[in-house]
DNA sequence: TATGAATGAGCCTTCATTCAT
DNA sequence: AATGAATGAAGGCTCATTCAT
């Protein structure tokens, strides 16, 4: 009789855990050690649950892919007009900026390492494919060119933000994006 | 017989050709033994020239703000109505796209380093920031914010062409920048 | 209903099972999880029934080194005449040439293992010492130091061939070992 | 100006302080880390000269095989008939028994990981084939393969010796090889 | 000025072993 | 009896940095 534990619910869970310190630190910065202590486990627990960093950085990254998805889905989901969807996205943006942020940091880890790499694992380039043309479907204007620059604006304007100490306010992004979509 | 006369001028000199590698490998990624190799010298004369790596990292961020504010000038000065200020930015980002990409994850891991680090450089904040004011000056289109904005979502679209391997073309860029400008 | 019965029993099954994972990787190579995944058990259950890897390892020397014994008085049991039982020793190191070549790695591993350690068993020593004149005096030819000395050469022979990937032929060892007793 | 230090020279030397170490614990056992503190330099040192255990390892191999044909030579020089040839090597090998052994050790730890290995690097495996028949033709006697046959026999006794604490004299061998070569 | 030898802390990973179940 | 989750020391190796020359 082994220990009563979901060894994919631990694993999920400490995955969780992760997502933060990779935001902050990088990939590279980050070491198996420091991961270990942040999360109050051996770093050979670690390696219990993941083959290695990589394959804890992959399986972190292919989970908030199909996680942000999801959550996504769900916020839209009441909001029937273009507009509607709009001001739904934007208050979802809004709600996570931070999240976002870190979410973009690990994204452009992750691109980095695989272009690095000579032999990119070509499961996650689909997975963030998926992700991307996903929320343009979410989204749902008629333009879908539009939709996905939209992502695009948004991306960018959470970057900035970064950059600049959060200064261009919500409003701003608001008021640029129905001039986009509406023409004035 | 030293090979350039000029101590700063070879110092210069030895931070351009670092650009790309720590473009390509990230800040943490990137060893002083790899640059020295690189650049076809000593870890010594490294270390002769710059007080060690972040030393030298911080001074390639410095330069490279510095550089581009210059060449944006430059690029626009001939453009006298916003159309051909657009215009001109237009070609100015699409000349230099990949350089602007390795510009924005110099960025990114300068600004990681700084955000983790318990005593920020503030001198380099200063100077990125006055880059981007630096470029909306430049733009000077009638609306300051609107100004900003397409910084912003130039920023977005370079990035999004990375993660999307170079898919939307530059056209949408242009047609998207036109739209939010004029309205339509 | 556990597996097998007996307890000892399942031990010795276990050492049998080793023997050939310890000549091929060596003590020091060789893993307690990789002994446990290739005898399809658990490392836990390793533990239960030897109370370290010293341990299974000295166990299986011993246990090697009784079944040798045994097996050599068998196979020399018939031969009656110096000259019988040299033809039936050669047959038989012919027949297990591998398994001469794995033993021998083994008692190397295990002798190197002693000498390095501070506090050898000496339980095994014995067992060594007791092999070796046991098979002298099962040759039985009249001269117990040529009798000890075939011994010597047969091994040299085996670990000749090992490093010669095969190379001497039995013929050789026969003709030599005739030679010697003989003279011509 | 770097410093003044014959880098191959050094290595040589590092190399042969590295000999017993290997022969006592074997490769598996002996750590990088070990072998730096018994040698009086750091990690890094050891690195910055072998790029890796294994390397040092081989280059080890290489060396001691390639000295010992060379110290073979010499000691066999004055000896003209095969009788003075036998009673050199004999000579010759009592002298040195400690270190044939040890060898011996550092050989099979050799081999035994080539086997291992996927990929055995070639070159070693000629250096130690071109050893043994080297000091083959060294010897010289009139049958080829009866000179083979000697080095077998004395490998097998320099093991039998350490096995069994040194028990079977010197004299025993030379008897037996005189028997051997004489009949009688 | 320029070199590269030297260092030792730190990184990723593996290991023998323990123990709750 | 049997499992496998958990541990932390230790292993091979890399790194930023120093310094004699």
């Amino acid at each position: 009789m082994p220990k009563i534990i979901d060894h994919d619910e631990y694993r999920e869970e400490l995955l969780h855990q992760c997502f933060d310190l990779f935001a902050e630190e990088g990939y590279a910065s980050l070491s198996m050690r420091r991961i270990a202590d942040e999360l109050d486990v051996s770093t050979g627990t670690l390696y219990h649950y993941f083959s290695g960093k990589e394959d804890l950085f992959n399986q972190l990254v292919e989970l908030i892919t199909c996680r942000d998805l999801f959550d996504a889905k769900e916020a839209l989901k009441g909001a029937k007009t273009p507009d509607e969807r709009i001001d739904a996205l934007l208050r979802f943006v809004e709600e996570r900026e931070t999240y976002f942020l870190n979410q973009s940091f690990i994204w452009m880890d992750y691109y980095r390492h695989q272009v690095a790499d000579r032999d990119p694992d070509p499961r996650l380039g689909e997975t963030l494919e998926q992700y991307r043309s996903g929320i343009a479907r979410i989204l749902d204007v008629r333009d879908p060119e539009l939709a996905e620059f939209i992502l695009t604006v948004i991306n960018g304007w959470v970057l900035q933000r970064y950059f600049n100490r959060g200064k261009p306010p919500v409003e701003t992004l608001s008021r640029m994006l129905r001039r986009l979509i509406h023409g004035r």
